[in-house]
Order: C-alpha cells, then sequence, then structure tokens
DNA sequence: ATGAAAGCGCTAACAA
DNA sequence: TTGTTAGCGCTTTCAT
C-alpha cells in the first residue's frame, strides 16, 4: 500500500502538501501542485477513506436496517433508498436484523463508532427507548410513524389505508370478509390491519385472518383455509399482491369467479397484480425509502406522510 | 466520544489492558478485568470500529457492484449475498454504478482503501484489464465467467441456457421464434442470446428480438411490435417473466390463444410467470448470489458453475 | 506557500 | 500479568 508519506517522499514536498493537493487547498504552487498531481497518477494512488473518516467522523454512508431481505415491502424501500443514493454519491449499507434486538443495537453502534453518518429504520425489533439515545451520534429516520422528536420519518399511514381497503369492500356489499398477513400480532401493521377490520366490519371473528403469508404458495393455502370454513368469505384483503395473486390461483383452481364468487384486493402493485388484473392498495413503499434517504442525508427529523392510493381493477 | 483512553484512565489501568479486556485476551487479572468491564458498562462504551479496521486492514464489509437497483436478475443475485451475509455477520454496502465505469473503478478504489474486503461483481462496465489490478487489495468474484485466473466466480452458463430454451422452442415445432432483451447489443447476455439464436435457428432476421425490456408493460409493447410484423413469431423467448407476462397481456388482449397461436417462455421463475403458468428458464440466480458471497469471504478463485433448469409451464 | 508535528482511536510489539 | 510506545494513513493547527 503505498501512502501519503510515499507521495510526499517521492514528490519532495511534506505530507502536508499532498493532503492539500488531495483536497484542493489553495496555497499551493503550480509547480509543487503539478509535482504531486503526477506521482500520484504514476503510482496509481488513492487515499485511505478510512483514515480520512476516523480524523473527520464522517463517511457519507447510510445503513438501513431491515428485518429480512426477502419481503417485498422492505425490498421497495430499500429500492427507493438506493435509488436516490447513487444520485447523491451516498453509499448504502445493508442490516439486516431478522427482529434481532441484540443485532439491531449493534448496528445502532455503527453510528457510535462513526462507521455510517445515518440509520434508516424500516422496521424496527426494540422499543424506542433503546434506540433514541443513539440519537446523539447521528441521524435516525424510521419508516414507521413514531411521536418522538428525535426521530425524522418517512411514512405511510397504514391504518387509514387499511380503513380505505375494508370501507371499498364492504362498499362493494362484502359483509364476509377475510385477510392475510405478514407476520403475526406482534406485528404493529398485523394489529393496525384488525384493529381497521373492527372499526369497518364491528368484529374480529376467530378465522377472519391467517397470518405468516409472504408468497404466492401462502395465499393459495390461506385461501384453501378459509374455504374449508363454514363462514366462506365473499372478499379477501392480502398483505401483498403475490399472496392475493396465490388467492387468485386458488380461486380459478376451485371454479370460483374472481370477483362474483369471490373479490380479492392486494397491495403494493406489483406486477403479479397487474398481470392478474389484481386491485390493490399502492403505499408508494419506493417513494417512502426516498423520503427517508432525504430525511437522513439533510439530518432532517421533520415528519413526511406519504399518501397511498387504491387501483381498482377486475378483482373487485 | 469517550474513547479508550477514558476508560483506561478511569479504571485506572493502561489502555493495553482495555484492550486486552475488549478483545477477550488472556493474560488479564480477574479483578482488572472486571473493573474495566465495569467502566464500559457504565460510559456505555463501544470501541471505534474505523480505528480498528484501519490497523488490522480488514473490515468484514463486502461491496456489491450492480448496474442498477431495479432489474430482477441483479436483485436476486443481490437476495442471494444478503441470505448469506447474515448468517456469517457480515456487512453487505450495495454499490450501483449505471455502468459508469469511472463509478466503478471508485468503488474498486475502496478495495485499495481498506473499506472493503471484497468485491462481488454482478456485471460491470470496465474490461478486465482495468479490473484486475485490484485483485492486488482484496478478492474479486464475479458472477459472469471470465478465464481470468485472478477472479473467482459463481456463473450460469447463459449461453448454454439459451440454446437449450431455443432448443426446446424448435422442437416443439416453432420455426418463426422472436426474443426479447434487457439492454441492447453492449450487452453480452444479448449478444450470447443472438448468438444461441443463430445457433439454432441458423440466421437471425432483423425484427427477431427487441430490446429495452424491463416491466410488464415492456413486454407488452415488444409483442405489440412483434405481431405487426409481416413475420409474425409463433413463440417468444422473453427475458424476464414479468415481461413474458406482458407478452402474455398481450396475446389475451388480441385473443391470441396461449400457447396454440403463441407459445411463451420467461426467465427467473418469478410469480407473476407462476400465476401465469408460463414456462420459464430457472437460473437460480439467488444461489449465484450466495455462492459468489461464499468464494468472497473464503478468498477463493474457484469457478462455480451454478446449473440452470427450463420450467414447463402451460404457455409452452 | 510550505513543513513539522500533534493527534484521530485503536492494536501490537516490546519491556518490565 | 501489566504498561509503554510506536505506529495505521490521514488532517490540521502552528510556525516559518
Amino acid at each position: 500500500m503505498t501512502n501519503i508519506n510515499d507521495i510526499a517522499k517521492i514528490a519532495g514536498v511534506s505530507v502536508s502538501t499532498v493532503s492539500r493537493v488531495l483536497n484542493n487547498y489553495k496555497y499551493v504552487s503550480e509547480e509543487k501542485r503539478n509535482a504531486v498531481q503526477k506521482v500520484i497518477n504514476d503510482l496509481n494512488y488513492t487515499p485511505n477513506k478510512n483514515a480520512i473518516d476516523l480524523i473527520r467522523g464522517e463517511t457519507n454512508i447510510i445503513g438501513v436496517i431491515l428485518p429480512y431481505n426477502n419481503n417485498q415491502a422492505f425490498d421497495q424501500m430499500l429500492q427507493g433508498i438506493l435509488h436516490r443514493s447513487v444520485k447523491m454519491d451516498f453509499s448504502v449499507i445493508v442490516l439486516p436484523t431478522k427482529y434481532d434486538k441484540k443485532k439491531e443495537l449493534e448496528y445502532l453502534a455503527m453510528l457510535k463508532n462513526k462507521l455510517l453518518d445515518s440509520i434508516i429504520i424500516t422496521s424496527k425489533a426494540n422499543a424506542w427507548d433503546e434506540i433514541l439515545p443513539f440519537t446523539t451520534y447521528g441521524s435516525i429516520i424510521s419508516c414507521e410513524y413514531t411521536d418522538f422528536k428525535k426521530i425524522g420519518c418517512s411514512y405511510i399511514d397504514r391504518y387509514a389505508s387499511y380503513i380505505d381497503a375494508f370501507q371499498t369492500l364492504k362498499e362493494l356489499g362484502h359483509s364476509s370478509v377475510a385477510f392475510t398477513t405478514a407476520r403475526g400480532e406482534e406485528s404493529l401493521s398485523t394489529q393496525q390491519t384488525c384493529q381497521a377490520y373492527k372499526e369497518v366490519f364491528g368484529e374480529l371473528r376467530p378465522g377472519t385472518y391467517i397470518s405468516q403469508c409472504y408468497c404466492l404458495e401462502d395465499g393459495f393455502q390461506a385461501a384453501k383455509r378459509f374455504f374449508a370454513l363454514n363462514n366462506k368469505p365473499s372478499a379477501i384483503y392480502a398483505n401483498g399482491d403475490e399472496v392475493a395473486g396465490g388467492i387468485y390461483q386458488y380461486a380459478q383452481s376451485s371454479g370460483l369467479k374472481v370477483p362474483e364468487d369471490l373479490a380479492i384486493i392486494g397491495q403494493e402493485n406489483q406486477p403479479v397484480g397487474v398481470a392478474l388484473g389484481l386491485a390493490t392498495v399502492d403505499h408508494h413503499l419506493m417513494h417512502v425509502g426516498e423520503q427517508a434517504f432525504e430525511l437522513a442525508i439533510r439530518k432532517s427529523r421533520d415528519k413526511i406522510k406519504i399518501p397511498y392510493n387504491i387501483i381498482r381493477r377486475s378483482s373487485i
């Protein structure tokens, strides 16, 4: 590894002069500047960013905490973040937690360790109490809404969107509505979906929803289970278009007409939903990610609400 | 920022003792170890990873160079890499190039700067000549095959798979086959597809393929253009299942029966293909990513070929 | 305009 | 077993 000392020695100047050339300082004579530059080019030298970061205490790297790397929703936010980061010359480091609290805390420590300028949390395992102290060391942005003043948010009003989705189905005349979720009751969005269901339909009877739905096959199996019940649903609100696609496949395979026998509505406006003509609630998660990135780099603590919209297609 | 000196001072020991406690060295008396640990806990101290990396010259971070962050294929490889990285306690930093040669070189310099242990290249802009010198500073793994001894590869035999796909269509009786690609002739995989086409069907007439196909809508438009030609295809090989899905939609919308009037085969076994019953060539790109990660961390220069397989569904 | 020297926070010989 | 000290590669005063 050739370093700044080598360059200085060969160019016949001091390390500080080399540093000045490197950082485009003034007060360097043209000749010395050229001499140094020549050596830099000849030796194909590049400064050690690590050493620079160590001193400067800034990295131009932002971390993204996300639970899994195989979840459509988190992926979309990540895409949005990457999108913006490319333009702004920031690197993005992906930090998957699997909802492991300890691991999450370790990642947050990277902020303290000056390895990261800021962290975007798409979904968290720890309580905010645990996370808040780290705001001392860098900005923390959440993709879920929180009241805490120290946390910037780029979020969607999930509860309102769930209400809206259920309301839409109700207005179409459905009284027997089922739904699927990703994680179980430990998940905020599952809780909110249940809450919204109660608000719209009055009560949430057991068997109304099925959790652990992530892919097409999960959707298929969920539909199968719903239709094995006494109280068969006339509409299903899926937690994603892939799952909705699986439900659609089940409908097809059992001769159910969509939407006459079964209405289906998904989420996130994915290709599979477009292809199958499935209605969907588009939460614009990519946009959520993009805005989160903006908040992160400008160290803002604003709360930005990203609007959702329902896309009506032939499945409802 | 409280640092190792503070801890040492307060605990009444030397920095090296603190360092030893931090790194679980032996030759530290229980009492000193406890004393140090107590101060560490009290002050909620965490070592500066940056400083550690600077000395050790290792980071436990690997970089992934990919052209875009919105391409199904690259995403899948990235998923595979992330998958493994979680288990191995490595962080992954995403480095999108947009095929910008300069940017790519900057990323490779991160290897030199000891910011990264190794780099996985999913697709590159620069020639290997430009890239090879960086192997001095860390391992570089390619997800495309190359002969260069210094580069480890986790790859698929794309050419063989293209041949196989075209051959499959030919054996089904198709003589008028069209195909779509992502990038144009500057792309290796486009070149290989063309080559394979020639090998199987003898010649590649103009209008046989359409490039810049990335999503459902692109597929739809491509199909539309194919069917505006005099020589309409009886089968289309799409460069992805999303594009294949768009082609399927076009077929539906113009009353073409699949596969009787138009056979469709896609790539990568995506949900949309499963939902629509589209045949596909599964290149197991996630697996490619997983293996690339393995090569990266063990600094291997092996060449691992990942087998593909054709999944026959009702669209052919 | 330029250089010497003091750090940044840590590890790792080397002594003791 | 413990402490002292010399770096890692760079930036940044402070002199000159």
